[in-house]
DNA sequence: CTGAAAGCGCTTACAG
DNA sequence: CTGAAAGCGCTTACAG
């Protein structure tokens, strides 16, 4: 099966590549009619199709784009993918995903994979500990979007899209605060001082408490590899007073809290109320439907795509790079 | 900012293109150890990355695969395609996942595009309207994997992944008979000649009843756009003797019965018993815990991804290409 | 043990 | 309006 390649064409048509060449590529100004038709018919013919790889080569964009999402089982992640692949792919880019697995070895690696590959732009969940990585692929102009992190410690700006944080953590005690709920906890995974998401919601938690002039209650804040998260609700509904509310920092943890209250029999919300950030699949037909807060992921998807691709196409594009925000939504649904 | 080439490292190293590219390709057999060393610290002291894409214009192999899905939707989809990412990583090969939305003429573009990006092997869920093109690659003996559908009158083999549907089918039949229902209903997205899981889910459904000697009343075979799905089941639920157990085809149709028995407070399994085929997410933490039949999604990814790999790095692969079947599983929980 | 040369399939000034 | 030539960054026989 010998492949087909501008050279038969040009030879079937009886022209020369450069001008199969401008064929393919559209630019028919100073074109004969005939010729035109000569090579139409001449691709036709042979079933040419051209070799997007050889011309990448010579104009040095690949029209591939790579994301590097942290950990590809979060809902997030999923929705913010499809968007940017809908994106792109209105924009005839490809995407190329990889999945880090919280690793950040893996991430280093496809981080270098991915430029290997002359992919023309990158957006990332940062795991946190590559962050001089980045900041080295900034400081070479190279165009990058980050979702959900911001690097630290950096002078350099960086397009980063993010929700409010902050925010929807406050929705949510907003919310069981209009209930008349007061005894209110929260489950997390582990926090570090990279991750974003995490301190922004636990931190707008803890300051929504305080505007109600409410009390943290030791105990109340859990926060706990997912794997302990079992036995550590365990010890915060075992304590003298438990918490009345709870509020789960992502869909993981928010499935965690739904299998212990499985196992435990408790009733929601009459026992205990609950809302969780990430606006999981099932929320709405779950029994009792699941009171969330959303996040625009489709959208903040849409917008880091955009962000990257304005960069990549556009020639010395000097918007400044900044934080965009994303308002969360509180769906009212029969959990809290 | 100058990209650093091969011939940049030649230069610095002192030696030709030719042994650096030896060096970058792991052929030191030949290799003076002075050679050696000094071609290793000019790369490092250049930073130098070698450019894939113009290894792959000269070896012709892009260490890419494309994937292309009917419907991402489907957490079935989701679950191989993370299946097939895995593998591929394994060997370094990339993957660009591509989302044909059930459209035949999305289908159509996504697969001229891989390949004029020259990915090396397509694994595709073919809508079904594209069986021509799919044969004509499969004739040019271009590497190609399908999944979830049998390519119709063909003489050709293609190797083909997919779960064995009647006997997903026939397991949540032989569950609900065991626990001694009768009048068993099924709902299912449109049928189609070309979808080959959903007829074999049907034929099963219908072999399992005679098998047991029940007789599919009119009006439990509810086949019907997901968009219709309420009103559907309104009326199957609306027949003077309606079903009092009922088999989901897939996760979306599950979810569809789900909003149902919500919006009319219906009782599972004492009203109506329910499976699912398709392990959801939400199965074992839902109220009750819902009975469902799994698919090996992730092995049937990896199955697909390694048969694909074969063929594309095995040389001459004279492996005959056949049909792979997989066994579903009863996930035996509370709502049957 | 190493290098010169040709070539992968395109694009793009430039000349005519 | 069209073609010859150089070049993108590699790899690979082949020669020495």
């Amino acid at each position: 099966m010998k492949t087909i390649t501008m050279a038969d064409v040009a030879q079937h048509a009886n022209v020369s590549k450069s001008t199969v060449s401008q064929f393919v590529n559209g630019r028919y100004e100073y074109m004969g009619k005939q010729t035109r038709e000569r090579i139409a018919s001449a691709i036709e013919e042979l079933e040419y199709s051209p070799n997007i790889m050889a011309r990448s080569l010579k104009q040095k964009s690949s029209t591939t784009i790579g994301v590097i999402v942290a950990n590809i089982l979060h809902i997030f992640s999923t929705q913010v993918i499809r968007a940017i692949e809908d994106y792109c792919n209105e924009s005839d880019f490809h995407v190329i995903v990889c999945n880090a697995d919280d690793n950040p070895e893996k991430e280093k690696r496809y981080i270098e994979m991915l430029r290997a590959k002359q992919v023309d732009g990158i957006i990332s969940f940062p795991t946190g500990a590559n962050n001089q990585l980045y900041q080295q692929l900034v400081e070479q102009d190279y165009p990058i979007v980050l979702m959900d992190r911001i690097l630290p410690d950096t002078d350099i700006n960086i397009n980063t899209v993010l929700l409010d944080n902050r925010k929807a953590a406050k929705l949510a005690v907003d919310e069981f605060v209009q209930k008349g709920y007061e005894r209110i906890g929260m489950l997390t995974p582990p926090l570090d001082e990279h991750l974003t998401a995490r301190n922004e919601r636990v931190h707008g938690f803890r300051e929504a408490l305080e505007d109600h002039g409410i009390v943290l209650e030791s105990g109340y804040l859990v926060s706990t590899d997912l794997k302990e998260a079992q036995a550590a609700l365990n010890r915060m509904m075992s304590l003298k007073s438990p918490p009345e509310a709870i509020l789960a920092l992502n869909d993981r943890s928010l499935v965690e809290i739904l299998n212990y209250i499985k196992k435990d029999q408790i009733n929601i919300p009459d026992d205990l109320a609950l809302i969780g950030i990430d606006d999981v699949t099932f929320a709405s037909f779950y029994s009792p439907a699941l009171t969330t807060v959303a996040q625009p992921a489709y959208k903040m998807g849409e917008k880091a795509a955009e962000l990257l691709l304005a960069k990549i196409l556009i020639e010395n594009s000097t918007s400044e790079e900044v934080v965009h925000r994303f308002e969360p939504e509180l769906m009212r649904r029969e959990s809290s």
